[in-house]
DNA sequence: TTTGTACTACGAATTAATTCGTAGCAAACA
DNA sequence: TGTTTGCTACGAATTAATTCGTAGTACAAA
């Protein structure tokens, strides 16, 4: 058991994570019947993954009756900060901004949002 | 050699790139040398790992004297706007908006670059 | 009581990334 | 002409992720 801080957490451990951030709890069953609607995969094979992720320390679980409820223990936002983070440091060179203006290019944002940003970023001026 | 479109990077794939978009074209020398400087590694290793990723189509190279030059396949802005994508839709359900909050909210931006950015979504703005 | 159901645990196979040693080859050099 | 130097290619070991089959167990149902 490592410092949950420093794990990476693989895309099918991300698939988990936020199901489990979404849900709060989940059992080993309510996880895979999520994973199902979304791709073929067998019971044990989310069964197993959930059980390496609980060495690893990512979950904790509880024994309730013969089953264990699952859940996360590092926080999605504190999951966000890291990869984030990671992101501009290896794709960006470090500048924040630069990942920024990249998301937004994506075009994939509404005017709405654009608002929303332009008053975080008041805010954020403001405060400074 | 699939399209260089769907190919996901490791990190240490995402070292190399990193070196070769800074310098153009490399040959494994040159790449390795960048590399020792960041931690320990034999020569063989950082010339499979050039090989590999050729086979996969992520390098072109050329022979010059018994040397390799290698450059990039993929272009460093496609990249980024590939790799930020896939962490909208894994990390922020979707939300462009989401991600740029919380790169923002992580106090690394410098008042300057608060204003670019200010800048920046006021392009945005009128253009629409 | 016997059978079936729904769990967990475990081990094994597969695939991929990473690391590096060894071999071969050609050009530069002593 | 050897011999060293610096490259590529190749194969093998290691480690990790992923997948799933099988076995054991306990409780419920027949």
């Amino acid at each position: 058991m490592t410092k949950p801080e420093k794990l990476k957490p693989t895309d099918s451990e991300m698939e988990i994570l936020n199901i489990l951030w979404d849900k709060g709890t989940a059992t080993v069953r309510d996880i895979h019947e999520v994973l199902e609607k979304q791709k073929p995969s067998g019971y044990t094979t989310t069964l197993k993954l959930m059980q390496i992720m609980f060495e690893k320390g990512m979950l904790t679980r509880e024994a309730q009756g013969k089953m264990h409820v699952y859940s996360a223990v590092i926080k999605r936002e504190k999951a966000r900060e890291q990869v984030v983070q990671k992101m501009i440091d290896t794709m960006f060179s470090g500048s924040a901004s630069q990942l920024v203006m990249q998301a937004l290019g994506n075009h994939t944002s509404s005017p709405k949002e654009l608002e929303e940003i332009k008053a975080y970023l008041d805010k954020l001026s403001n405060k400074k």
